[in-house]
RNA sequence: GCUCCAAUAGCUCAGUGGUAGAGCACUCCCUUGGUAAGGGAGAGGUCAUGGGUUCAAGCCCCAUUUGGAGCUCCA
C-alpha cells in the first residue's frame, strides 16, 4: 500500500505507538524501549520489561494513553547530533545500538541494503516522552481519537530484537488505531469474524478432521466428512488434469537418501526433514518432495520429441519436519499431500506449456470464487549461495515466466529470494478475509534437475536433447488449501463440494420410512445425503443442520409423504416450499454440474 | 526452536487449598410436533503426565508433553 506510508492514518498509528511507549514507561520505569513502527492494521512497540505484563497493566496502559491524548500535547521535532542522542539514551541500550548503526551507516533491519550514514538524527517529543524517530507524526494529540484506539484487544507476544532469532527476545505490545471509533469497531468485528471462520473451529463443528498427540503433532487425521470433501476436490482436479493431457503416476512414501543427494534437495533441506531411516546399510528418507520420483519415472523410458510434453501427476504425500512453533491447524503441517505434477517439455514448448498451466490454475481459482489473489514471480537472491545452476539457465527460466505472464495479461510483481533452489517460480498468493496472505498455487521452471539427472529426449534430427521441467501444484497442498477454503466459505461450501449436500428431516417417526425412500432416490442420483432420525423436534433438527452448513434441508411430514414431495429449506433460511422429488433432484444436479456457488440457479 | 499464555467429560467451558460441575452431544422414558433447539432420567472424568510443597492439591511449585498468540522459518 504505497498510499499508506505518510498518510494521516499512518501518522496517527506511529504517534500512538510513541504514546504507548510513554504509558509503558510511566507504568514500569525500568523498561528498555526498542522500536515501534506502524503496521498494516495498527502498530507495535517492542520492550524489554522488568516483569511480565498483567491484564491490569494493559488496561492501565490503555487508560493512560487516552489520558495523554486528551491533554492535547504537541509532537515536536528536533535535529540532534549523535553525541546528544547517545547522551539522551545512555540508559537505553537498544536505542544506543540504533544510533550507532545510523551514524555508521550499517545494514538495515533486513540485512540487505547498506544504508548510507545518516546525515542527521531527529528526536520527536510529546509530553514527557522523547524518541529517536524519523517521523512523520501528528502535530498534536488532538488529531488522535482516544476512542478509536486499543491495546487491550490483543495479547503481547515475544519478538526478537531486529528479527534475529539469535538475539534478545523482547515483548511486543500490539495496538490498533483508527481515525474514528466506527472504524475501530469495524476492525474488531473483522477479527471476531476471522475467529468465527477459523478452520480449526469450523473443522471441529463440521466434524472434518482431528489431531491427537498420540499420532503426532502436525499430522492431521481426516474424518469421514473431511475425507469426503478432500476426495471431491481431488477427483475434480484429477479429472480436469486428465482432460488436459496429464498422466497419473504413483510413487512410494520413502526413497533412498541417494535419490535426494542426486537431486540436490538433501543438503539444502537437511534440517527440515525427518531424520533418515537406516535399514540394511542403506538410508531412506520420508519423502519430502515428489520431484525426484517423477523424474525417475521419466528417465525409465526413452522419449521422442513427438511424445513431449510428458505430464506426470500424483497426489503425492510428503513429510517435512517443520519447526514445532510453525505448526498451525491444516495450514502448516508435517505430513501433507501435494497436488503435484511435473511436465517434461522441449525448450520450444516451454512458453506455451507454462501458459497452459497458469490458465489451469486460474480456472480452478475462478471455479471456487477465489478472486482476491496476486501473482508473484520469485527469482534468485543474487547475493545468496543457496541456488544451483548457471546464470544463463536462471536468466532463461526467469524471462520465460515473465514473458508468459505478460502474454497472458496477468499482473505480477517480481521478488528476489523467493525462487526454489533449482529455479524461479510463479506463485499465486491468496488473501483471506483477514487480509492474511497464503501461498496457494505454484508453477516453477527448472533447467537444473534435468541437468543433474541427465534427462534426455530424442530430437527430430536424432540427437539427444535435454528437456525443461515445469513443477506445478494448483492447490499447493490439499491440507492448506482445504484449511483456506474452509475459512473462505466459513464452512458453507458450494453444493458440489459440501460433504453432506442434503439432510432429510422427517417431522414424525411415521415419516422416517418415506425419508429413507427419498434418500435412496437421491443417493441413486449421486447425491451425498443424510437422514436425521434423532429425537429432536423439527425445529431442533433445522437448527442442527444450519450449524453444520448443510445446503439443503428436506423437511417431510405426512403431507409430503402423501403427495410425493419434499419441502425444501436452504441453509441461508430461504424456503422453497414443497416440490416433487424429481424436481429437487434436477435442482441439485443442476447446481452440482455447473459447480455453482449458489444454492439455486438464476 | 524462542517468549508469553493455557490444558478439567466426546465438544464448549465454570470451579483460588477441604467429597468433581454446567450446557451441548450420547442412552432410555414421555412427547409425534409443519420451518432456528419440548420435558424427565441415566451414563460418562487417574482434573495432560511425572515429581514436589501441605494434615489436605484440579487449584501452589518444578519438569515434561500437547495446544494457542506472536517471533524466527517455510521446497
Amino acid at each position: 500500500m504505497p498510499d499508506y506510508v505518510g498518510s494521516q492514518l499512518y501518522k496517527i498509528r506511529h504517534s500512538t505507538a510513541h504514546i504507548m511507549a510513554q504509558a509503558v514507561l510511566d507504568r514500569l520505569p525500568n523498561t528498555k524501549i526498542a522500536i515501534g513502527p506502524p503496521i498494516e492494521d495498527g502498530f507495535y512497540y517492542d520492550f524489554e520489561l522488568p516483569r511480565a505484563l498483567t491484564d491490569e497493566d494493559m488496561q492501565w496502559i490503555e487508560n493512560r494513553m487516552k489520558e495523554i491524548m486528551r491533554k492535547n500535547v504537541d509532537f515536536t521535532v528536533r535535529e540532534v547530533t549523535a553525541e546528544e542522542a547517545l547522551g539522551q539514551f545512555q540508559d537505553q541500550p537498544y536505542k544506543v545500538e540504533l544510533i550507532n548503526d545510523l551514524v555508521a551507516g550499517r545494514v538495515d533491519d533486513n540485512g540487505n541494503e547498506i544504508a548510507a550514514p545518516a546525515d542527521k538524527l531527529t528526536f520527536y517529543t510529546q509530553d514527557t516522552f522523547t524518541d529517536l524517530c524519523r517521523g512523520p507524526h501528528v502535530v498534536n494529540t488532538r488529531e488522535i481519537n482516544p476512542d478509536a484506539i486499543s491495546v487491550t484487544y490483543k495479547k503481547p507476544a515475544g519478538a526478537y530484537w531486529r528479527g534475529d532469532e539469535n538475539r534478545q527476545q523482547l515483548t511486543r505490545i500490539y495496538g490498533t488505531a483508527w481515525e474514528s471509533p466506527e472504524q475501530l469497531q469495524d476492525y474488531l468485528f473483522r477479527l471476531e469474524e476471522a475467529k468465527r471462520r477459523d478452520h480449526r473451529v469450523v473443522g471441529e463443528k463440521l466434524n472434518l478432521f482431528t489431531f491427537t498427540p498420540l499420532v503426532g503433532k502436525g499430522l492431521p487425521l481426516w474424518k469421514p466428512l473431511g475425507a469426503t470433501l478432500r476426495d471431491t476436490l481431488e477427483r475434480w482436479l484429477r479429472d480436469t488434469q486428465i482432460e488436459h493431457g496429464y498422466l497419473p503416476v504413483v510413487t512410494p512414501h520413502i526413497g533412498n537418501l541417494n535419490l535426494y543427494r542426486t537431486s540436490g534437495h538433501y543438503p539444502y533441506y537437511k534440517d527440515s526433514q525427518y531424520a533418515p531411516i537406516q535399514v540394511d546399510e542403506e538410508e531412506f528418507l520420508l519423502k519430502p518432495m515428489n520431484c525426484p520420483h517423477h523424474i525417475m519415472i521419466y528417465k525409465s523410458d526413452m522419449h521422442s520429441y513427438r511424445d513431449l510434453p510428458v505430464r506426470l501427476a500424483e497426489f503425492g504425500t510428503v513429510y517435512r519436519y517443520e519447526q514445532s512453533g510453525e505448526l498451525h491447524g491444516l495450514t502448516r503441517v508435517r505430513g501433507f499431500t501435494v497436488d503435484d505434477a511435473h511436465l517434461f517439455v522441449t525448450p520450444e514448448q516451454l512458453l506455451a506449456e507454462f501458459k497452459n498451466v497458469v490458465k489451469l490454475i486460474q480456472q480452478i481459482f475462478n471455479t471456487l470464487g477465489l478472486t482476491d489473489f496476486r501473482a508473484r514471480v520469485g527469482i534468485r537472491d543474487p547475493k545468496s549461495e543457496k541456488y544451483v545452476g548457471s546464470d544463463s539457465l536462471w536468466e532463461k527460466a526467469s524471462s520465460a515466466i515473465i514473458q508468459a505472464c505478460d502474454e497472458l495479461g496477468l499482473p505480477y510483481h517480481v521478488e528476489e529470494g523467493e525462487a526454489a533452489f533449482y529455479g524461479p517460480k510463479l506463485d499465486f498468493i491468496f488473501r483471506d478475509v483477514l487480509k492474511r496472505e497464503w501461498q496457494l498455487g505454484t508453477v516453477q521452471v527448472d533447467y537444473n534437475l534435468p541437468e543433474r539427472f541427465e534427462l534426455e529426449y530424442v530430437a527430430e534430427d536424432g540427437t539427444r536433447q535435454r528437456p525443461v521441467m515445469i513443477h506445478r501444484a494448483p492447490f499447493g497442498s490439499m491440507e492448506r488449501f482445504i484449511g483456506i477454503i474452509i475459512e473462505h466459505f466459513a464452512g458453507a461450501f458450494p453444493v458440489w463440494l459440501a460433504p453432506v449436500q442434503a439432510v432429510m428431516i422427517p417431522i414424525t417417526d411415521r415419516n422416517v420410512e418415506y425419508a429413507e425412500s427419498v434418500a435412496a432416490q437421491l443417493k441413486a442420483a449421486g447425491m451425498r445425503v443424510e437422514i436425521d432420525k434423532g429425537k429432536a423436534r423439527m425445529g431442533g433438527k433445522i437448527a442442527a443442520a444450519r450449524e453444520r452448513m448443510i445446503p439443503y434441508m428436506l423437511i417431510m411430514g405426512d403431507r409430503d409423504a402423501a403427495a410425493g414431495t419434499v419441502s425444501v429449506r436452504l441453509r441461508d433460511d430461504r424456503d422453497l416450499g414443497a416440490m416433487p422429488i424429481a424436481q429437487f433432484v434436477s435442482l441439485i444436479q443442476g447446481q452440482v454440474d455447473s459447480m455453482s456457488l449458489d444454492l439455486v440457479s438464476g
